[in-house]
RNA sequence: GGUGGAGUGGCUGAGCGGCCCAAAGCAGCAGCCUGCAAAGCUGUAAAACCACGGGUUCAAAUCCCGUCUCCACCUCCA
């Protein structure tokens, strides 16, 4: 299979550095305020990706999405509300964990940057050692990374330093592009938010946060390094510059997943333009807004608005009235997915391409449903049903979960309504359908039989 | 100034030298079903001179050159 490597910027084959095993590490959230959109899209994406290389080529995956819980803005949001920063970074943390499950793109290994300070520590000094970082002077404790003796600086986004704008000097940083490893403790700041070190109290630089989690959980190299593509630079340049000149071997490949635009422009708190995670899960199911986010390819940019949504949801009800259908006459099996959806996956992952294999399954299955045909019929729902893992989408999110009174109300309603059927009383049949519509059920009659479920 | 990416039907969105008179979905239309709608299914007309101008090739949406427009990054950002 290959897939897209953003460093060297052309499609690569893609063969794990350990036979059977696979090591993603993507860059997850700094805890500062409440998850966007952005923030899914990445997510989602990189879960495609790791249970294609789990489903369709059975390796084994490791995927690793840290969560940066010190930091800046947590400090500052937290003095802003009155809150700990601590709890603000557990109570943010929580909701972001609660909409990755919702959309089944949690992961297992979430290590966090405030329990890994002793490696970032060791990893400071070893750079030091090697002459690529500096303490800024003896009364600060803030440690920087040497550019300049670092050859490969900037190999990963292919800038030349002085074509790149800086940071002003100040401070012990000896050149506009040398970046904190460590950071001074400052006046004010509560006292929990620092650690000592050999050069003084003080917290990591963001960026040494990554470097010192990929090799504790994933070791000195790994296969993938993931994340959105506005991280490529600094973030990942300087992670890149850390770990190389650490002398880690560090990631084979880079993948970065596009932005969420509105209106063709990113989505971005600074701009005030993005979309809350309540937004979106008013307008769809969880499955609709997965299959909404992994509309486009990964790598594209995703525009948001209500109507993209709204289709997706569409969408997304048309294959699961299928597997619905279908599984009232047939049963899914363990099957082989189809070649062609196969094709598109290993081709850097190219989900549309995929859902278009998908939706063109449902139409035979739907066919074979019509001309009673079970047997094509359980073929195409083992599909279906095959491919929509793959992809995660949970297909049973409108099935019927009630109370036994709510469905035995909903149940007599019907009755009701077709014995007003069978009477030929249409005016009371459409005023009881009216009813069952107002309790968001949506009724279907079928040949001797009315079926409900839940309005989309 | 530097570095990347994008411009395809009414909309979303694939394709990246011949299988493209361009996938798939949504919207539209028709048929089936229905008491009628809705929902569902099936089929399908019209609709894309593939941003523009050149060039290469037997063959270009796909490669090359130029132009225009838009976006991202170079500060924190998924």
């Amino acid at each position: 299979m290959k897939l897209y490597d953003s460093k060297l910027q052309s499609l690569v084959d893609f063969v794990p550095l350990t036979q059977g095993k696979v090591g993603i590490y993507v860059c997850g959230p700094t805890v500062q305020s409440a998850p966007h959109v952005g923030h899914l899209r990445s997510a989602v994406a990189f879960d495609i990706i790791a249970k294609w290389l789990e489903i369709g080529h059975g390796y084994e995956v490791k995927l690793v999405r840290n969560v940066t819980d010190i930091d800046d803005k947590i400090l500052v949001n937290a003095t802003a509300l009155g809150k700990d920063w601590r709890e603000l970074a557990s109570t943010v943390e929580a909701g972001f964990n609660e909409v990755y499950e919702a959309l089944g793109a949690s992961v297992a290994h979430k290590p966090h940057a405030t329990e890994h300070i002793q490696g970032m520590i060791s990893l400071i000094e070893r750079l030091i050692e090697r002459g690529h970082a500096y303490q800024a002077d003896s009364a600060s404790a803030n440690v920087f990374f040497d550019t300049a003796s670092f050859a490969g600086y900037g190999e990963l986004t292919r800038q030349k330093l002085e074509n790149m704008e800086g940071e002003a000097i100040g401070g012990g940083r000896r050149a506009a592009h040398d970046f904190a490893l460590w950071k001074s403790a400052k006046a004010g700041e509560p006292e929990t938010a620092s650690w000592d070190s050999p050069w003084g109290r003080g917290r990591p630089g963001w960026h040494i946060e990554c470097s010192a989690m990929t090799l504790s959980e994933l070791g000195e190299t790994f296969d993938i390094h993931g994340g959105g593509l506005d991280l490529r630079f600094p973030h990942h340049e300087n992670e890149l510059a850390q770990s190389s000149a650490a002398g880690f071997g560090f990631t084979k490949h880079w993948m970065h997943n596009g932005l969420v635009t509105v209106s063709g422009q990113k989505m971005s708190k600074s701009l005030g333009n993005g979309v809350s995670v309540e937004e979106l899960f008013e307008l769809g199911t969880p499955a609709a807004i997965r299959y909404w986010l992994a509309s486009a390819h990964y790598r594209s940019s995703l525009d948001y608005s209500p109507s993209s949504l709204t289709e997706a949801v569409t969408a997304v009800a048309r294959i699961s009235n299928f597997v619905r259908r279908a599984g009232e006459v047939a049963t899914s099996s363990p099957i082989e997915l189809p070649q062609e959806f196969q094709d598109a996956m290993n081709a850097d992952f190219n989900v549309p391409v995929a859902l278009g294999v998908l939706h063109d399954t449902v139409r035979v299955g739907n066919t074979a449903l019509d001309a009673a045909d079970k047997d094509s019929v359980a073929t195409a729902l083992s599909q279906v049903v095959r491919m929509s893992a793959v992809l995660g989408l949970d297909l049973t999110s409108n099935e019927k979960v009630a109370t036994a009174e709510t469905i035995d109300l909903i149940e007599g309603l019907i009755a009701d309504r077709n014995q007003a059927r069978a009477d030929k009383d249409y005016a009371r049949a459409d005023l009881v359908r009216a009813e069952l519509t107002a309790m968001g059920v949506t009724i279907e009659d079928q040949a001797g039989k009315t079926v409900w479920m839940w309005s989309n």
